[in-house]
DNA sequence: CTGTTAGCGCGTTCAT
DNA sequence: ATGAACGCGCTAACAG
């Protein structure tokens, strides 16, 4: 209906300030003060003036200036996130859990991956301090010193997801790395696994359950346990690699365990590949217990971990905080558990 | 070395307003303004006065505040994103390239989830437009008139990815998905597969490319195209269900087009587990390449578009138009490729 | 090279 | 129920 003329951005040189309060005002004959009342607390303007600054803002098509709106009131209704990686569906469920309910009480998410580098973290949280957010979340619990400091000094509520700690830099939602390894081990042990191998890939965490599975089997069979590690993303390919890697090494029958489902995979269909039997001649213990697991052929007896749960515990501790209450419980263990599965 | 009493938020009742510029002025024995120049361009300031402003910074933890400088300055270094789903690779390594390139230039990017549905995403986008980000990027050509609207009415620069249209909203950075379909049925045909099927799951723009394959399909064959549609997202689960639904309705032998390479995954699955042999009994093309469709057995031939060139293409454009360059070609049609394996 | 002055658009407080 | 005045922390002119 209107907008006839080149309106692209290019056509004028600078940005044109928009709509304001004080031109809608105008235009419903009342100040700006009536305006943002109206938006923010209808009851305390009369129905007449609402329904004239209502007609106002649609004949303008007036959209709220959040950024002024926040500089004034000291709350920016944003919450920053980061974590690892965005394509990493263990991160971006965790998330989408997480953004639903806080969109629910209005607060919207700005989101940066990080990759694994305390470093980069730390410059990501700088930049995203200056946003000047109502909370941070972050992923796993180990923050560079400086990134800590930042942190408590913007006196700023912040969750530490994904990974567990008595002592957070303020809340925490997560579970037990380690603990998931010696289940695993345990798991292994009971079913009459004697020899047992590990392939791991990505971050520090997944190293983490791999050493307690291995430290764990160790210790109560007295087997040793290979291990092949990758330092990149766990993928189809490098569950296949390693448990090719893992076979040259000596490695002829057992279980392994791998640090995510995905790697599992591989290497079932690595072995199916070369005619060995599942689980008879190669078990399989995957981690994440993600969407394919359960559908795959044998299905994939893995470690489940609640990934919307964190998100939305995440949530919960940061809504209550901003309601003002007290969280009692800052540190929250979410736990695991073991899906059995064929594979293993 | 610092911070030994209880700093948590709720210690306070109001958050306490942060270091300002103003602070560091007077520790450095300047004004505000020059702290402002000596962040903004240091070539602007005294080597010395240099020193002494980031000795203040550093001994005050001053982080700038986004938030007065975007209501200055009237740029925000804020870019918003909306995409269907975060958790879908498709969307989510789109983005990440596309954050990639904008961060090295300063940008960030508030991402939201929008699902499939216009209302949503209308309401998505008034909320990102009160941010008064300095571009938005919207996944797909199919938006509602009233969001529409507001995004012409902005007069901010917008690009649609994912998707070809001649008539954007200001920018597009795609590709013809009925085109991908019209090349599959000419694929199958080619390599001589005389009956075909469709599963389809996901997005309208997966229903496109099902009906691209199968009028081309029905229209130079002669031979009807049996279809089985999930309203659901695309899973294994999903693959292996089509699969045994087209069986039930009739289909024995022949090739099927997936809307995704999971859901030709879970139909290579499915078939193998009835001791189908693929692609003898049953063909299978997907679409996105994804990762593990090299790695599978047997490997699965599929549409590949170089979702990473779309993000960095679509930061390309914006950066052009913020660097005042004038975008010869709004419109960029990036194409795809079939990936001939051994599924079809 | 540095400072002064004026906003940016809104929320908050105090009046009325 | 409504308005006037002020300030949030910063950038953008314009001086000097």
């Amino acid at each position: 209906m209107d907008q006839t003329k080149d309106t692209r951005p290019e056509a004028s040189e600078k940005r044109q300030r928009g709509v304001t309060m004080e031109t809608v005002g105008r235009m419903a004959g009342v100040s700006q003060v009536t305006v943002s009342r109206a938006l923010s607390d209808p009851s305390k303007v009369s129905a007449k003036t609402m329904r004239k600054i209502q007609d106002a803002i649609a004949a303008t098509g007036f959209v709220p200036n959040a950024i002024a709106g926040a500089l004034a009131s000291n709350k920016s209704k944003l919450i920053t996130a980061l974590v690892p990686s965005i394509t990493n569906i263990v991160y971006s469920s965790m998330i989408r859990s997480f953004s639903l309910r806080m969109r629910e009480e209005g607060y919207q998410i700005l989101l940066s991956e990080t990759g694994f580098d305390p470093e980069d973290e730390e410059v990501a949280i700088a930049a995203h301090l200056s946003r000047r957010p109502d909370a941070l979340l972050l992923t796993g619990i180990h923050h560079s010193a400086q990134a800590r400091r930042m942190l408590l000094a913007s006196g700023l509520p912040v969750v530490e997801v994904w990974d567990y700690t008595d002592s957070p830099i303020d809340m925490c939602v997560g579970f037990r790395h380690a603990e998931t390894g010696y289940a695993a081990a345990d798991y292994a042990i009971e079913r009459g696994y004697t020899k047992a191998a590990t392939i791991a890939a990505g971050d520090e965490r997944a190293l983490r359950r791999k050493d307690a599975f291995k430290s764990r089997y160790e210790q109560k069979t007295g087997s040793s346990v290979l291990e092949m590690n990758f330092e990149s993303n766990a993928t189809l390919a490098r569950g296949r690699e390693g448990l090719a890697a893992l076979l040259d090494k000596g490695f002829d029958t057992g279980l392994i365990f791998c640090s995510s489902d995905i790697l599992a995979h591989g290497v079932i269909i690595e072995a199916t590949a070369r005619g060995m039997r599942i689980p008879e001649d190669v078990a399989v213990i995957g981690f994440g217990d993600q969407e394919f697991a359960a559908d795959v052929e044998p299905s994939i007896t893995t470690i489940k971990v609640d990934r919307e749960a964190f998100g939305s515990a995440a949530a919960d501790v940061l809504l209550a905080r901003f309601h003002g209450e007290t969280v009692e419980e800052p540190e929250i263990d979410l736990g695991f558990e073991i899906i059995r599965r064929k594979s293993a």
